[in-house]
RNA sequence: GCGGAAGUGGCGGAAUUGGUAGACGCGCUGGAUUUAGGUUCCAGUAUCUUCGGAUGUGAGAGUUCAAGUCUCUCCUUCCGCACCA
């Protein structure tokens, strides 16, 4: 056996072994457990990145702990190939989006080999591929007939010069990204998936998700926004048409003193033509962004249409405004305004100068007051100035209310979700082609499935505005039944791809249809997804809901995809500036930056390497390309090893929070590997000796009781808490232990021997290479993956003695060890004998012992 | 704006059910080994201190024998918001 650590041997030769030996290819096997382990896939970018690195380091940690419970595991691999910044690089390479994606796919892979990860290799699947794309084109057009799917006109970022619609991420300051020209707003035909026939689903089945983060399911619960209210109809005083608002508060109803509504509201565009200032308005509305951020927090404007509105019980005329807080795309776009008690509609009425009527008041015995000179008052309370409704509360009001507006035939009590159909077109050309057909006279059908896939052609060459299938006429035209049709040039939203591709995996190269069944549910639910936290909302709401439209389809046969997950924090790394000439930033990369600190170790200087000249720090922000703080995982991994990288990743953070990158903490993390390598040297230098547990010394049996102590916590802290970096502290606490314990004796080397066997299988699953070799250069015979998971010795966690914490007051004032069995009695007396209790007692009345058995007795004296 | 999360030594973090605050690692200080640098090893390291102790988990209040942990108010930072993936 080697003396020295020597990660660039060994990883290679241990990586190739895995690869020779198929180690992680998996069939199904109904006389196993299986175990599905997902970590979501990449956008294949060009290069790893740290974000990667944690996200799978965590899903390899699981998948081989996993197989260590003796499982058959699945942890497949594969890319989100489809998406925006191929096009990007193909314009800016001068090269096509396919040839780009590609490349960068065999790179990645590539790297992620190296990292160790244990992927079924014959599973990897790329989203771009037909054989991929080819089965969500099938499946939608199989939703369409179902009538899941419509078209519906919708509003889109409008490049006025290049012409071409924009993603809000191409927006900058309200301005295309390429031209520098204001983006406008405009309708154009898209289609849609309608995710809202399945929100209550959606909504109720989050109750049994019981392994997800509480936080990811209150977010997908207000993000679907159920609620209950009223739809009211509201009559025109010049023309008598109608109109419906939606409200959660008819409760406020008699305080109505305006109505708005959204600038592509009907009423809107009506007054828009006899009015200059409403088409001014109407016209201004139009160059806003359509992100749901920046409707929030614009300045509330509007305009007053000039027509009024007639209150439905008290017949009174209020006014209609348009104003630019209102959403054409939710609800019905127009609202009632109750300045009293909306802070919305009292900002919006203080600055027009509007009506505002207090129609609730607080409830007696609150301390709420309200006091609508200052602030609405959006409290639940008492109706006041409601003629018939006084004296209700909320929901006796809400009932009265909806009652007599169904009455009258003017109101309809209505369940609502914030959350809005799924718009899937995207104009873009790197996606899957949408498989619809418009027919000359206007009318549409789905593509025919000898027509799939509708193929994306790959050869392209990018003009930098318009997608190379809209600038070919010819690629759109087709024949059905020997009639002229053409092709839908716009494609699918990626989170289309990546709503199924956890179902795929299981029978990647079945050709006969989208899953194979006995493959899906065999395999299906995942039983562990990881993945950051940024797709919280919006992948995993949709990728819930595709699994319940397979569901519906009878191609799987569970509600839910995703039984447990895990949501990573992201990687974040020191930066540092310079200011230029103009007083902008230059971001200088943490590698070129060196340091000097005081004795308490704060940084006191920090200076450029090259030119010694002084930098400044910002602190620590997300690894990114335009704060030049990114660390390429490629250069830690030649200079250190996978092994030591993975350790580092797993030990410094808990895997939901943040992880800062350091330097010198993947330094400790490469000595700690050293120590157990050399620590396992010494140990075989020691030999071998059968364990006899009668000959134990007292010494010997409490460092035993380290060993399954430690045992226990890392098996609690990987398996259900998924705290990694503590598992990761307990074996070091272990090795520090063991490395000062004497070799001496033969039952010195048994607990050793016992101790260092247990350490490298559980580290095996975070540093596989080193646990490997070490595995095969103590003398085992197998894979370390076939070994099993060390089990807890009950007996040697029995104390004899228990060290008890002795308080007054509250502080700490002694510390006691007494047999484990000793009564309160015992250690009351214990303690009485202790000169630091008594000192603290003495001339006080004793008015309570508090004695918590085997661990603190508090003494209460005043 | 709405929604979510987090604030503990010089730094990353630990404290799992209300019971010894600071495990483990980094950094720093001192020492040993080394021609030197690096490596490795040993010891120390929350703050203040009259050396008895006192104080201390973003700020302020509360509940409790006991609060980092529970309750309320506030502050700060980060993340998501439907066409980035």
């Amino acid at each position: 056996m080697q003396e020295q650590y020597n990660p660039q041997e060994i990883e290679p030769k241990v990586q190739s072994y895995w690869e020779e030996n198929k180690t992680f290819k998996v069939v199904e096997d109904e006389n196993k457990e299986k175990y599905y382990c997902l970590s979501m896939f990449p956008y294949p970018s060009g290069r790893l990145h740290m974000g990667h690195v944690r996200n799978y380091t965590i899903g390899d940690v699981v998948s081989r702990f996993q197989r260590l419970q003796g499982k058959n595991v699945m942890q497949p691999m594969g890319w989100d190939a489809f998406g925006l910044p191929a096009e990007n690089a193909a314009i800016k390479n001068n090269t096509a989006p396919a040839k780009w994606t590609y490349e960068n796919i065999d790179y990645m892979r590539n790297q992620l080999k190296q990292l160790g990860f244990g992927y079924d290799w014959d599973r990897e699947i790329a989203t771009c591929h037909p054989e991929y794309y080819k089965w969500e084109q099938w499946f939608f057009t199989k939703l369409y007939e179902k009538g899941l799917v419509y078209k519906k006109m919708s509003t889109v970022n409008w490049d006025p010069v290049d012409q071409t619609v924009l993603a809000n991420e191409q927006v900058i300051d309200g301005r295309g990204w390429r031209s520098g020209a204001l983006v406008e707003q405009k309708e154009i035909p898209q289609w849609f998936i309608k995710i809202t026939d399945y929100a209550q689903e959606l909504l109720d089945d989050l109750d049994k998700l019981d392994h997800w983060p509480e936080q990811v399911k209150t977010m997908q619960r207000n993000w679907i926004g159920r609620s209950e209210g009223l739809e009211i109809d509201f009559k025109r005083a010049d023309n008598g048409e109608s109109f419906t608002v939606y409200t959660t508060r008819p409760d406020t109803f008699m305080g109505v003193t305006y109505v708005a509504v959204a600038a592509g509201h009907p009423i809107a565009l009506e007054a828009a033509q006899n009015n200059s200032a409403a088409a001014a308005f109407v016209e201004e509305c139009k160059n806003t962004k359509v992100a749901e951020a920046d409707l929030a927090t614009m300045d509330k404007k509007g305009v007053a249409t000039g027509f009024t509105a007639i209150h439905p019980l008290t017949g009174q005329e209020v006014p209609i405004w348009i104003a630019n807080f209102v959403l054409m795309d939710y609800g019905s776009g127009a609202v009632m305004a109750v300045p009293g008690h909306d802070q919305r509609d009292y900002e919006f009425a203080s600055a027009y100068g509007l009506e505002i009527k207090q129609v609730i008041a607080p409830v007696e015995g609150t301390e709420e007051v309200a006091d609508l000179d200052s602030a609405a008052f959006t409290e639940k309370g008492v109706l006041i100035n409601s003629g018939e409704f006084d004296g209700l509360e909320f929901k006796a009001a809400f009932d009265a209310i909806a009652d007599k507006l169904e009455g009258i035939g003017a109101g309809k009590r209505t369940v609502n979700f914030r959350l809005r159909d799924w718009g899937v077109s995207r104009q873009r050309y790197w996606g899957s082609p949408i498989p619809m057909l418009n027919k000359e006279d206007g009318s549409e059908l789905a593509a025919t499935a000898d027509m799939l896939p509708v193929r994306l052609p790959e050869d392209v060459v990018m003009d930098g505005v318009t997608s190379p299938i809209k600038a070919d006429p010819e690629w759109a035209k087709a024949t059905v039944n020997g009639e002229t049709v053409f092709h839908e040039t716009d494609t699918f939203d990626t989170f289309m791809e990546s709503s199924w591709y956890y179902a795929r995996y299981c029978s990647p190269r079945y050709d006969e249809g989208m899953l194979e069944p006995g493959a899906a549910n065999y395999w299906l639910p995942v039983n562990q997804y990881i993945g950051g936290i940024e797709h919280a909302i919006l992948h995993l709401l949709y990728a819930r809901f595709f699994h319940k439209l397979l569901r519906d389809f009878g191609l799987v046969n569970s509600d839910e995809p995703f039984e447990r997950l895990l949501c990573q924090g992201m990687v974040l790394a020191d930066t540092y500036y310079r200011k230029d000439e103009k007083g902008g930033d230059i971001w200088i990369s943490p590698l070129d930056v060196e340091t000097e600190k005081d004795d308490k170790g704060r940084i006191t200087k920090a200076w450029h390497k090259d030119d010694g000249e002084p930098v400044f720090s910002a602190g620590m922000s997300k690894m990114s390309k335009s704060k030049n703080n990114g660390i390429d995982p490629q250069t830690v991994i030649k200079q250190y090893g996978a092994d030591t990288v993975r350790l580092f990743m797993m030990f410094t953070a808990p895997p939901e929070q943040t992880l800062e990158w350091s330097d010198s903490g993947v330094e400790g993390a490469q000595r700690f590997l050293r120590r157990i390598w050399k620590y396992a040297v010494d140990v075989k230098n020691a030999g071998s000796a059968e364990l006899d547990l009668a000959a134990l010394s007292s010494n010997q049996k409490a460092l035993r009781r380290e060993v399954h102590k430690a045992i226990a916590k890392v098996t609690d802290d990987v398996e259900r808490r998924q705290t990694f970096n503590t598992a990761i502290a307990a074996v070091m606490e272990l090795s520090n232990k063991l490395s000062k314990a004497p070799l001496d004796e033969a039952q010195d080397i048994a607990i050793a021997n016992e101790a260092l066997n247990a350490m490298v299988v559980m580290l095996a699953p975070i540093t596989p290479h080193m646990c490997h070799e070490l595995w095969s250069q103590l003398g085992h015979e197998g894979d370390v993956l076939d070994a099993s998971w060390p089990t807890v010795d009950q007996n040697a966690l029995v104390e004899d003695e228990k060290l008890i914490v002795v308080q007054v007051n509250g502080k700490l004032r002694a510390k006691l060890t007494v047999a484990a069995d000793a009564t309160k009695e015992q250690v009351e007396a214990l303690a009485f004998g202790e000169e630091n209790v008594t000192k603290f007692t003495d001339g006080k009345t004793i008015r309570k012992v508090i004695y918590v058995p085997g661990k603190l007795l508090n003494v209460v004296a005043n």
